[in-house]
DNA sequence: GCCGTAAGTAAACAACTGCTGACTTGCCTC
DNA sequence: GAGGCAAGTCAGCAGTTGTTTACTTACGGC
């Protein structure tokens, strides 16, 4: 486990049968972690409150007094993981972005964020949600179209995008095949063996003609 | 909704509140088409057995009684999906293959059957039908990697159906972000546009070196 | 030390889910 | 035309879901 994240939670090593130590931005963070790692698991209808008030190990109707409501949580999973996901330096390679997303694809902090990516492809039926979604996943394909050496104005702008949108979309098949199957010998492809065909993908979509 | 779905709905332009024609091998058909549709559209949780019902205009009970249960039925249009999408010739080239899939990718024939490789990324906990998922996934990607020239007792076989599994992983991440977002430009990208990414993908991954 | 506020709890709600059993009705055979 | 049987209907069950409400309790300022 990271340390990070556990400065929040509330005393790790005590009885649990003892009153709940009180902090709400802990626990707001605490059902924030749990909901993001289950929401991205098994999807957002397979999650139920109930669910990640127990993950988080704390009282269900927290869930509606911090978020409002289920979707609101969800909304705040996303909105939480383009930050994490989204520090990435601004003229970054090809090279340099292509490893990057074998990293997370091979799940190199697994143990903090398993799947990270795979909220990308939950999907809640709320619009607003739908929204933020959508957002994140343009600014990825966006920011990968960028590192190819796009442009906005570029004359074949659309041509360009669309590369980087078909490649983030194979980042986002993989990661979903390798989760939610034992489809081998893709699901149990250690890092450097996946960094192989990625690569070359990412070559074919999207360097410069 | 649309509104002409197939052949074996039985008397299509009939008065509604008329008796239902008794046609057991019919209703069966048409249940499963319609939770085809909603399976691979809104997944297997969003998807209620009165939503499924519904669609195909037939009593609830009836899927109990033809399918079992709610995965007895999502089991039956996964074995479905294989027979339709398997039809593939034995010694077919990497570009026909290509094509094929790009052409299911635009939904040349989305009348009919919308997203049918969608199916195969919903999950239902089942194990069982985790299995059928898996089979066909895996028969797939070694489809896609013998007319790459693969061959079981290949050296580097793994490697190979590796590349083969990423194909397809960008295969069915295109087909779930196109049809779960409005990601532009690939959301509504025709299958000309599709064809020259996506055939620059598979040739890169799978062409002999 | 007291006390107000905010953090956390418990129980129950209404709606929805998959599923079942007893019932009705149309079709085919004799 | 009568009767048997399969196809289809209906109402309701038991469990789950998200959410709310009224309650209890810890913490910090006075």
């Amino acid at each position: 486990m990271s340390a990070a994240q556990d400065d929040h939670r509330p005393e790790a090593g005590t009885d649990p049968r003892a009153p709940r130590r009180r902090d709400a931005a802990g626990t707001r963070q605490l059902l924030l972690e749990s909901a993001r790692d289950l929401f991205a698991t098994n999807g957002y209808r397979a999650t139920t409150v109930r669910d990640i008030s127990e993950a988080a190990g704390v009282n269900v109707a927290l869930i509606n007094r911090y978020f409002t409501s289920k979707v609101g949580l969800f909304q705040a999973c996303l909105s939480g993981a383009v930050n994490e996901l989204g520090a990435v330096p601004r003229n970054i390679s090809l090279e340099q972005i292509s490893s990057r997303i074998t990293a997370q694809l091979a799940g190199v902090d697994k143990a903090r964020h398993p799947h990270q990516l795979l909220l990308l492809l939950r999907t809640s039926g709320d619009e607003q949600a739908e929204e933020i979604r959508l957002g994140i996943l343009h600014s990825f394909a966006e920011r990968l179209a960028s590192a190819a050496g796009w442009e906005p104005e570029d004359p074949d702008s659309d041509r360009m995008l669309l590369h980087a949108q078909v490649a983030l979309s194979a980042a986002l098949g993989i990661s979903l095949l390798r989760a939610s199957t034992g489809l081998e010998p893709l699901a149990s492809a250690g890092e450097q063996e996946l960094a192989e065909p990625f690569h070359r993908l990412i070559t074919a979509l999207l360097s410069r003609t």
